[in-house]
RNA sequence: GGCGAGGUAGCUCAGGUGGUUAGAGCGCAGGAUUCAUAACCCUGAGGUCGGGGGUUCAAUUCCCCCCCUCGCUACCA
């Protein structure tokens, strides 16, 4: 572990990308811890800056924009908006957020592949891709649709079925489809830039398997599993026409990859920071930032994030050299929502800005509730039931409640002002040690990117003044003993300031306010377990709650909006897929389709999905390797009856000559079912 | 299938280089109290620490096998 003491940090968080607004599971994952400790570390005083913005290249943006008939420039402009506004509205103080699609960026990322292209850190390959006649281009992998090998949607992309989950090749589809003209696309020889990642193989055991065992068990792992796996290179270039140009010859037509292009973003905000928000700015600050030795590194991600930030990314930094390397990457696992998978697709998710229109005012609960139960060590979920407890029995109940207690007891007795401190007991004492600690124990859980760790000795904190007025009960000392009851809300009133300090990361606009009702500016975190940050006779501002509870209805309505989701997908799946072109009667009579009987079954080793059957189809005894194995147990099926495409061209499946398909009718959920005769039919009898 | 991360009280989660009664918050039960948004404070009930083997004087913690969840990966007609 680097055990330097940094000049300066630099933050980042993970760049959203904007095809779709934000939801808390990003928020959660990334944006809540990102925003907490970038606000501790400026608190504490230190250099801090912390960037973000816009991922804006990739194919899915291009997707959306052809479906919605916009420019993908117009369809990120959209989301960019959106999402920089909501993070603003939402508190996440980033320093800067900008965008991919900026100048800045484009200038950036396209300097730093033509320096690495000079160094000689690429291989080129020459790849056979599809490639679209009619269009005149090569075709990405989401740009491709066919039938999927495994579950036979008819709609299956490229890179993936989103009916089954599979992840695919396009040479996989079947009857694949060009989504730009519809035409049967062609293999097409084409060439790309490769950054050799089994160079830096040895180089990346050092960095991270002896240099960074303290990384987060999940990051370590997965970092561990990429390395020892091999690793091979991958193509830093992408056929579209959308991106940053690959600033080479040659390279006519084609863009970086997103993934090259996006980790860049961090520098050219930090560039755009520079340019944008300070006044004589010499251009040249940002070296400090991502080239200076004594700067610290941190990327907060999710956990879908980790090889690119942990590898791929570094690698790029390495090779091109100049640069600081990450020294932590705290990424965080999922959240899920009411037991259920966050879906953008399946619109199953809380999005920020319906939650900020829908909760005016109550930015730091929802900051509370995702920081609270953050997926930091294993997926976790997101109930609105949890929500509202944790608002109305933790923060109001305990929180809200000390400091209510604490400023209306000061009001009655001493006209809101600060009363003097005089003879202490040990009760006080212990309260005096509780705040001279608590800063430090937050800080220290922080430090190590705990924030649930540090966000519970927060509620801690509060507890304990809340029992020291329970035990010390100043309304009935009141009767006899003024003086004690100074002493009592002398310590509890300082408690409440320290309270505003060390909440200020976690819950910052709570922290303004209670400042204001304190009636001072906002301390930072170097006076945080100080007993004098309200001075004697000092006068507080008109006392008002710093959180409401929320009632049954609210908390209803918003599960009524997600099961409301949840029947209109429903709804959608009942949708068969969509009507296929038209065949010729040629067309149909070429497909020998015959009844067969399965012999034998067995599972196919190393994998899960597929089964090996043997089949009597009358002609002959043959074999076929079926995607079913999940659906189906082999000793359950063998001696059925099923349906074969019989003249299908054979193909190798792990290693089997599979000689033909099963025909499988699919069900709403997935299921499958065999395709069989109603009565028991002479195998090799004709379907027709 | 391979790899990675998890599987701990009703719920959401901590923790453990192996060692007397395994922790927190919430929920629940009882008590005390009324300054406070019926909140606070005290007490208590609740767990064979996923299952099965093994190593050991001793395992929830180490080793092996299995099951479940999530992620990555795989030439899944």
């Amino acid at each position: 572990m680097t055990q330097k003491s940094p000049k300066r940090y630099t933050i980042t968080a993970a760049l959203p990308y904007a095809n779709g607004p934000v939801h808390i599971g990003h928020l959660a994952g990334v944006y809540v811890p990102a925003d907490i400790y970038a606000r501790y570390l400026r608190s504490q005083g230190r250099d801090v800056l912390f960037v973000c913005g816009s991922d804006e290249h990739g194919v899915p943006i291009t997707i959306r924009a052809q479906k919605e008939g916009i420019t993908p420039q117009q369809a990120v402009d959209k989301y960019h908006q959106m999402i920089k506004e909501s993070f603003s509205e939402f508190g996440v103080a980033f320093d800067m957020y900008a965008r991919t699609s900026n100048a800045t960026h484009h200038q950036t990322a396209s300097d730093f592949f033509k320096q690495m292209y000079e160094q000689g850190n690429f291989t080129e390959q020459v790849s056979e891709q599809y490639y679209d006649q009619k269009a005149g281009q090569f075709l990405a992998d989401r740009y491709i649709q066919g039938t999927c090998p495994v579950c036979s949607n008819p709609n299956a992309y490229g890179d993936q079925c989103e009916n089954c989950g599979s992840t695919l090749s396009p040479s996989e589809l079947i009857n694949p489809v060009s989504m730009l003209s519809g035409e049967k696309p062609v293999l097409k020889e084409t060439k790309h830039w490769y950054l050799p990642l089994n160079q830096y193989e040895t180089w990346l055991r050092e960095w991270i398997l002896q240099g960074h065992t303290e990384w987060k068990p999940n990051v370590y792992g997965q970092c561990k599993s990429w390395i020892e796996g091999g690793l091979q290179p991958r193509p830093m270039t992408r056929d579209l026409d959308w991106g940053i140009p690959v600033p080479v010859p040659g390279a006519e037509g084609k863009v970086l990859y997103v993934w090259f292009d996006a980790p860049i973003g961090y520098i050219s905000s930090t560039k755009d920071y520079f340019k944008e928000k300070v006044a004589n700015s010499t251009g040249e600050e940002w070296k400090l930032y991502w080239q200076s030795e004594d700067t610290r590194l941190i990327h907060f991600i999710g956990k879908d994030n980790i090889v690119f930030h942990c590898i791929i990314f570094p690698v790029i930094l390495k090779a091109h050299g100049g640069y600081i390397l990450p020294d932590n990457v705290p990424a965080n696992e999922f959240l899920n929502l009411e037991g259920n998978k966050i879906s953008t697709s399946r619109n199953w998710a809380v999005w920020l800005h319906e939650y900020l229109q829908d909760f005016p005012g109550k930015q730091d609960v929802l900051r509370y509730v995702l920081c609270a139960n953050a997926p930091e060590a294993k997926d976790n979920d997101f109930t609105w039931k949890d929500y509202q407890n944790r608002n109305n029995n933790e923060l109001v109940a305990n929180l809200g409640n000390f400091v209510n207690r604490t400023l209306v007891l000061t009001n009655k007795y001493f006209r809101s002002k600060v009363p003097p401190c005089n003879q202490l007991f040990d009760l006080d004492k212990e309260i005096i040690a509780g705040i001279q600690e608590f800063p430090g124990k937050i800080a220290a859980s922080i430090e190590a990117f705990r924030f649930r760790e540090a966000l519970a000795h927060l509620m801690d904190f509060s507890r304990l003044g809340n029992k020291y007025l329970g035990d010390t009960e100043p309304w009935k000392v009141i009767k006899e003993n003024e003086a004690r009851v100074q002493t009592i809300l002398h310590i509890s009133l300082q408690l409440t300031a320290n309270l505003a300090i060390v909440m200020e990361p976690f819950l910052p606009f709570s922290a303004a306010k209670l400042n204001q009702m304190l009636g001072i500016q906002p301390f930072n975190w170097s006076s945080a377990g100080k007993l004098d940050l309200l001075p004697i006779g000092h006068s507080l501002k008109e006392a008002y709650l710093l959180f409401d509870k929320i009632e049954d209805a609210v908390v209803e309505a918003q599960v009524q909006k997600l099961l409301d989701t949840k029947k209109a997908n429903e709804a959608a799946n009942r949708k068969v897929p969509p009507a296929k072109a038209e065949v010729s009667f040629d067309d149909f009579t070429k497909m020998d389709i015959r009844v067969a009987t399965i012999l034998a079954a067995e599972a196919v080793p190393k994998t899960k999905k597929l089964l090996k059957l043997t089949l009597d189809t009358g002609l002959d005894k043959r074999t076929v390797v079926s995607g079913i194995a999940e659906h189906f147990k082999p000793e359950e099926i063998i001696g059925r009856q099923v349906c074969l495409l019989a003249n299908l061209a054979p193909r190798d499946i792990k290693g089997i000559q599979s000689q033909g398909m099963i025909l499988m009718a699919e069900d709403r959920d997935g299921s499958l079912s065999f395709i069989n005769p109603e009565k028991v039919i002479i195998n090799g009898g004709t379907v027709s």
